[in-house]
This record gives structure tokens, C-alpha cells and sequence, in this order.
DNA sequence: ATTATATGCGATAAAATAGGTCGTATACAA
DNA sequence: TTGTATACGACCTATTTTATCGCATATAAT
């Protein structure tokens, strides 16, 4: 439970990694430092860029840059990007579940996750990184 | 991310159903009203009762009875209690990760963990059954 | 004795996560 | 203009976690 995936982890030790430099860097030169599979972190990128997180240059020289507009994007927003909807039930993600006439914890369990994604919601990526 | 899994959802439904219940309840009978697989009510009801957040009574009529001493324990204890350790990543749980000695959000996701955590030690039992 | 229950170990199946391969597109630089 | 370093993306494999099932045994009520 309350596990984070190692997709998101990336994705976050990536842009901290960023958003303390000038220049642009390459998914290789990021797994490297950090030690993270070179396959994985070219697909985190990859995924980042996709989500307008980052810019994306090619060609030698090319690599990654940080945009500097995603400083408010909250942590609910950012991990749904990256690794789908966040839920602590599969109700509460509007999957089918076969307890659903009978549960008897729905409404516990819907506070307590609104507990959570209410204290993930006011951590913003720069609280993280930058 | 986030999820709680089957197991420990099943053992708060069988808490909550127990706590409004006069008699004791056998697992075939719990599993049957809400649709759960009987072999896995067997099992999680016979960790509830090694937790000793429950009674066992073993031959026919028997069955399991909740104590109503476990009203105070909090979410996280009974969750580790059910499923093991808690934590958004392994440095959290005291297990192996080969970033540990360059992971550059280590501090942050701490902070967010134990926000977490915070939420869910505040949850006692008695705020889902009983 | 028979039967309905719990106990406990293990086996298997399914799903999620993590990691890897390969071919393509792009652009810099010699 | 060609070689190379990079991003892109579709597909595949391995590992781990979660979920489920089976069976042999112990216990106690009738």
C-alpha cells in the first residue's frame, strides 16, 4: 500500500535533477548519475515530454530542457500523468468492482482517500523539485 | 499508487460486519454476503484472529467474534498489521534501493510520506466499523 | 462417529511493475 | 552527404506482487 512506482519515482528525481541545471541533458547522462536503467529513463522522458512536463530536442547535442511553467502543477496531476488514476479502492477509480451493492466500507474509505489526495494536491512540483 | 490491497479491504469489511453483529460469525457466512472468495475470508480471518483483533471459536457453531478492544487502533497499525510496512518508497521501509546514495528528492518524498501516514494514524478502527 | 467449523502450509493464477530490444526519425558536425 | 548521437515509439520479456485455490489436520458440538 501507498507504494509510489519506480516510473513516477523517476520521473521526479529527473525533473529535481533539471531544474538545477543550465544546459539540456541527455536520458542517458540522467541514468547514469543516478544509477536508473538507461531503457526506463528514455521512456520517462520520453512520457514527460509528451505531457508538455519537458522540452524535447534531437539530433547529437539534443537531450531534454525543464519548463519552467509546470512549478504549480500539483502531485495528484503529475503522478495520473505519469502513472494513471490514483485511488485506494477500485471503486474510487471508476473500475468495476463486484463487492459494489454489498461494501459496506465504501464511505470510510472515499473520506479517507480524499484525506490523501487532499494533501497530495497541495504539494507542488516545486516543493520537489526546484 | 495508493492502493490498499484486497486483503486488508477484506478484513475491514469482515471488522465491520462483525462489530454490528450480536452473534459470531463464521468466515463461509461473511464470505457469502459480500461476494468475497470464501477461501480468502478463511485466511484473512484467521490473521485477524493471530493479530488478535478478533476471537476464534473452532467445531461447529463456531466462528469469529471482533474485540471491542481494537475500537482505538489506528489505520496504519492495522494496515502493517494485515498487508506489512507502509511507505511510499523502499528507503521508507528500510529496504534495498541503489539510488540511496545519490537520490535527490529523498527529503521531500520523506515529508510526504509522513503527511500521509499522519492522516491515516489519526483513522482509528471505530471511524470505519463499529 | 459425523459434521461444521477453524488452522496452517503450500500451490497456482493473474495482474502490475520493471526492464529490455529494435527499428525509425531527426539534426548536428565533419 | 554521410556518420553519429540523440529522441520516439511499438513491442516483448522478466520479475514481483497480489489474488486465489486446495488440502490435510485440529477441534468441538450433536
Amino acid at each position: 500500500m501507498l507504494k509510489i512506482t519506480k516510473k513516477a519515482e523517476y520521473a521526479l528525481i529527473a525533473i529535481k535533477h533539471m531544474s538545477n541545471e543550465e544546459s539540456i541533458c541527455s536520458s542517458n547522462n540522467i541514468a547514469n548519475q543516478y544509477n536508473i536503467p538507461k531503457e526506463i529513463m528514455a521512456k520517462t522522458l520520453q512520457k514527460l515530454s509528451r505531457k508538455k512536463y519537458i522540452n524535447a530536442i534531437k539530433g547529437p547535442k539534443g537531450g531534454y530542457s525543464i519548463k519552467n511553467t509546470i512549478k504549480n502543477v500539483n502531485l495528484i496531476q503529475f503522478i495520473e500523468d505519469i502513472e494513471g488514476p490514483i485511488g485506494l479502492s477500485k471503486c474510487l477509480k471508476n473500475e468495476n468492482c463486484n463487492l459494489i451493492d454489498c461494501c459496506n466500507i465504501k464511505d470510510p474509505i472515499k473520506k479517507i482517500n480524499n484525506n490523501i489526495k487532499n494533501i497530495l494536491s497541495q504539494v507542488k512540483l516545486k516543493d520537489i523539485a526546484f
